[in-house]
DNA sequence: CGGATGCTTGATCCCCTTCAAATAACGTGG
DNA sequence: CCACGTTATTTGAAGGGGATCAAGCATCCG
């Protein structure tokens, strides 16, 4: 029996069904769990690369910057997300890690990556699936950053996450926490924080979202899917043709 | 010897030295090449996932469409390139595939990754990094689209191109062909085909570029790499913790 | 309770869009 | 190789979505 909690194994084995001796691999593989303050930085963009990260409890996110002081949040980080896999193709990390929570980072070194790969070819398929279907995500954000206005990509945005966080707790509703300032929010969809505020402001004049108590309620979620022509990557992965073993 | 012109071998042998029994491997999971002409659409996007593709020749790119119209061009394909590992996480494709140029194709089977997986951790690696580094380079575009001009979008994409066409031909200079429509470019970097011919006629003006023939040349590339902060993902991809079979 | 941080609001500006039309380049058939 | 329709590029004028700057509020936290 998984007696063991590994972050690692329970993340993992929510997409396909994995053998007894794959799930004790992905359990010796961890390193013991890391608890970061909210606001600090993980790892810089730019440092060595070292490891990579379940995301065991609170919100992150990964970002760049420009010379001129422009930032771009690339990815918000939520409870259950493996993260640093785009870096370890590279020597160095590209983006900074930032916790917008007090969080708990499950690490497991790169190198891991090498054992599963000699180890065990279904488990290479699914971090494999994985990375292509984080692809995917970037590309269903792509096209928000590029044909839609501020409105619809905060609903875009606000879909996502809702999205993620069913992904970890299928009892996730319409309403849930969203610990991100304005000025985050901005930054990860490429406009100003206050169009941010006025954008949101009108959305709930209009009754599509309700703000209270740092959490967001989405009134009419299937509208705003309509409106975005929103599509849930989470939730229809094609494990069928995993190696058995 | 490698006698075999594979495409698959071809391409993946560049990016790190593999054995000759992994290069055999390769060659038998290539199914024959294909033609297809300028204009003409290899697979839509909602279509059964069938193949992965090389590109052999020619150029060719990925979109979406909104419901309204509204069309986000995702990755613009050059010769060399893997076509289609987005996808293969799904049961169905999520970009339509249209042809620039008259190409040729070298599809091989998504059941292929899985021999991959099964019986070469070392090429599994391989497939990995190159998903991840993609994942990369679509975060640097996402970072462009969100918070750049859109004369930096095209300076960026100009340096990407050229980025791109020097991996598979070293002797590639700053003057290439770029066969792509202004109304191609302004779908791929979210601005409109009439902004394009006003900025690239100012970009010309102020002699960064120059335009003939269906060719463009970089007259400061440096210069433009400074201004978009540009980084070279093509050129130093970490291999070092591959296995070694 | 006081400072800092985040949110809202107003006024003004500009990058880019939209619409429309003219010009140029291209592909095809004769 | 020219004629002609088609598609791509350029140009102009006008308008809008969102940026910028700056100030006033709300909120959080020690």
């Amino acid at each position: 029996m998984a007696e063991t909690k590994s972050c690692l194994v329970e993340k993992l084995s929510r997409y396909a069904p994995l053998s007894e001796r794959d799930l004790e691999r992905l359990a010796t593989l961890e390193e013991e769990e890391r608890p970061c303050p909210r606001g600090s930085d993980v790892h810089r963009a730019g440092d060595r690369n070292g490891d990579l990260f379940v995301l065991k409890a609170g919100w992150a996110f990964s970002f760049t910057n420009m010379p001129d002081g422009r930032r771009q949040i690339v990815t918000v980080h939520h409870p259950g997300d493996v993260i640093g896999f785009p870096d370890i193709a590279f020597r160095n990390a590209t983006t900074t890690l930032r916790c917008v929570d007090d969080v708990t980072l499950c690490p497991f070194p790169k190198s891991a990556l090498s054992v599963i790969l000699r180890e065990s070819p279904r488990l290479s398929a699914l971090m494999l699936s994985i990375a292509l279907r984080d692809q995917v995500v970037f590309i269903d954000l792509l096209r928000a950053m590029g044909r839609m206005s501020a409105r619809e990509r905060i609903a875009h945005m606000l879909l996502d996450f809702r999205a993620r966080l069913r992904m970890t707790d299928p009892a996730v509703t319409d309403r849930f926490r969203l610990p991100l300032t304005q000025q985050q929010i901005a930054d990860y969809l490429g406009i100003t924080n206050v169009y941010v505020s006025r954008t949101m402001i009108q959305m709930e004049d209009e009754g599509e979202i309700v703000r209270s108590e740092g959490h967001i309620t989405l009134r009419d979620a299937s509208k705003l899917e309509r409106l975005t022509d929103f599509c849930d990557r989470y939730a229809d992965m094609d494990t069928s043709w995993f190696p058995d073993t």
